[in-house]
DNA sequence: AATTCAATCAACCGCGGTCGT
DNA sequence: TACGACCGCGGTTGATTGAAT
């Protein structure tokens, strides 16, 4: 059987330090993202896995953005969550630069708010109407709104594309790489 | 200037799927 | 095949910061 990933006993919790953060940065350039049960040993951290895989993902990757939220990325956003849903991790792998915590964030401080009383104006109300028709069309092919992936490896549907430009193609692939492709960033 | 309240965001928690023994 | 650990994800919490009073 397995070890258990870490003894809780011995770990620190709450915010990183700078020590703690230049040692996992340090431990990942030389070695690479691989075990993360037992990198905080390896690298000299007093933190479990998951907690280092956390700070690495959200935080001390070095092509993350730290900017703010464009208007294009926040559009695109609403419409993948249209989508999606609450797939964060699948809307940020979409978004270069952006992690599914930020992006989950982002949402729940910013868009909602937003949308919410743009139901009541009506800023995005031309948009939502757009999404939904999107998703009902979807949901006439029998296609379960979650359910983005075909059966035949993974391809969507070309009737599933929105009429924006905005790529909603939600193939599996490296984000950075397929976008930097398309996308001006 | 002090206090209160709201907004933001980093980090934790728990769960489900996957994989190793 | 069963069991248990690992990994990744989404939901939630708590600390911090800024605005309002």
């Amino acid at each position: 059987m397995r070890k258990p990933c870490c003894d809780k006993q011995y770990t620190n919790k709450g915010a990183w330090s700078q020590q703690e953060d230049q040692k996992l940065i340090d431990y990942i350039q030389k070695h690479g993202e691989g075990c993360w049960r037992s990198l905080p040993q390896a690298a000299g951290l007093l933190r479990c896995g998951k907690s280092c895989r956390l700070r690495w993902r959200n935080y001390l990757r070095p092509d993350l953005k730290r900017d703010g939220f464009g208007e294009d990325e926040e559009d695109l956003i609403i419409r993948l969550h249209a989508l999606l849903g609450n797939r964060w991790s699948l809307i940020a792998g979409r978004l270069p630069g952006r992690t599914d915590n930020e992006v989950k964030n982002y949402w729940n401080s910013h868009i909602r708010k937003k949308l919410e009383s743009s139901h009541r104006n009506t800023g995005f109300t031309r948009l939502r109407a757009e999404i939904s028709s999107a998703a009902r069309s979807k949901r006439q092919a029998n296609v379960p709104e979650t359910q983005v992936f075909d059966s035949n490896g993974g391809k969507p549907e070309p009737s599933n594309k929105s009429s924006s430009d905005i790529n909603l193609d939600l193939t599996l692939s490296i984000p950075s790489k397929k976008l930097e492709s398309s996308d001006e960033n």
